[in-house]
DNA sequence: GCCTGTGAAAGGATTCACAGCG
DNA sequence: CGCTGTGAATCCTTTCACAGGC
């Protein structure tokens, strides 16, 4: 990664951050590290330690300031202003997604649909109507997209990489089971519910059948 | 985690079994750490060292088997028979979930599924059939459910997770955005679009909204 | 020769523990 | 007094580099 922060803690921060966006809803206007670090379940020295790498957000003996806190890790993040998004690939994840109001409130849009079936073709989900994907790189360049979920079948995803690639996509969140290979300058990280139910099985002590 | 290995290792051996099936697919017999490490991005010497945590799987100037080596990650996940899982909440995501081909081979298989909403209850996803959530315990007691996946509304899951846990569950993959806390003897992972796409904007240099 | 498995070395991350501030 | 921010110490991970086997 291209920063003196190490990543480990970069990728902290979205969690530091939906849980401090939480307290607020409940009304939480201040906390301090041990109060989080029990939440999280994770050590007070360890948050206070992430922090430190992007500046002095906390006061002697009161803790942080929750909204303050917020806006500074929404800035971190570059959150403070949505992405707009292209989601490829609308059969039933595709639909999970678009529909899916966790992204409007922590920075994202989906804001196009392709999809490689004629059927599908115009119709919308979520009021995004679904375009051709011949259409990808055009409406990705115009729109200046710069981020893309690919939720289609995985033989497709690596040449769709390429080209979402070429259009200026720099960030990539891969639904498929292919495992995609790096571009310079282009992030790519991969959902897998397999890797997270294998980890799982390793520890579990089967009982029976 | 409750093992000499470190938890860090457990979590590539997924990569590295869902890898090799897919070159047992494409005809490969044997592949060398070097050959493999390529493939992920990663070291080859990682590899070996997280191999020799289990056992000692190569042989000297060749490499390693892919047949054997699957075999031998397959069991030390366990995944080497089917794993039957509850799905709770069949909205979208859940649909999604329960048509998803990619458990089957893998060590998986959605038997159950439970869903608060009456209109639901008797339909069938994927020719399961849409049981009501007050037969949750009952059922997962009865066919000994180890393994549950959470995909419904948020609020509901810290409670859900009470009602499993105590009907036997020890692991759960929570799809929702609810920061759930641990219980002892039981293992909790979260899926989390948001935090991938934070993680991500974090490297990217905006070029314009 | 090629490749594994592994001690030893290097490099990171986490925790400790406390100075210093409100 | 309570809490942050942080050097120092500890702990953990990765890489190096090579002995030994095929």
């Amino acid at each position: 990664m291209r920063s003196a922060v190490p990543d480990i803690v970069v990728r902290r921060l979205p969690i530091y951050l939906q849980t401090l966006c939480r307290l607020r809803e409940d009304g939480v206007e201040e906390i301090p590290s041990h109060a989080l670090a029990e939440l999280l379940d994770i050590s007070a020295a360890r948050i206070r330690k992430d922090f430190s790498h992007f500046g002095e957000f906390g006061q002697q003996g009161r803790g942080y300031q929750v909204g303050k806190l917020i806006r500074e890790l929404q800035h971190i993040l570059q959150v403070d202003s949505i992405w707009p998004i292209a989601l490829i690939g609308v059969g039933q994840l595709g639909h999970a997604l678009a529909n899916y109001d966790g992204f409007s409130h922590n920075g994202f849009r989906i804001v196009a649909l392709f999809d490689s079936d004629p059927a599908k073709i115009g119709t919308t989900v979520n009021d995004i109507p679904i375009q051709p994907i011949e259409q990808l790189e055009g409406e990705i360049r115009r729109r200046q997209l710069q981020l893309a979920i690919l939720a289609l079948p995985a033989p497709q995803a690596e040449i769709i990489v390429d080209r979402i690639v070429m259009a200026g996509v720099k960030g990539i969140l891969n639904y498929t089971s292919a495992t995609l290979h790096a571009r310079p300058g282009v992030i790519i990280e991969h959902i897998n519910p397999t890797s997270v139910l294998q980890h799982m099985t390793y520890y579990i002590e089967r009982t029976s059948s």
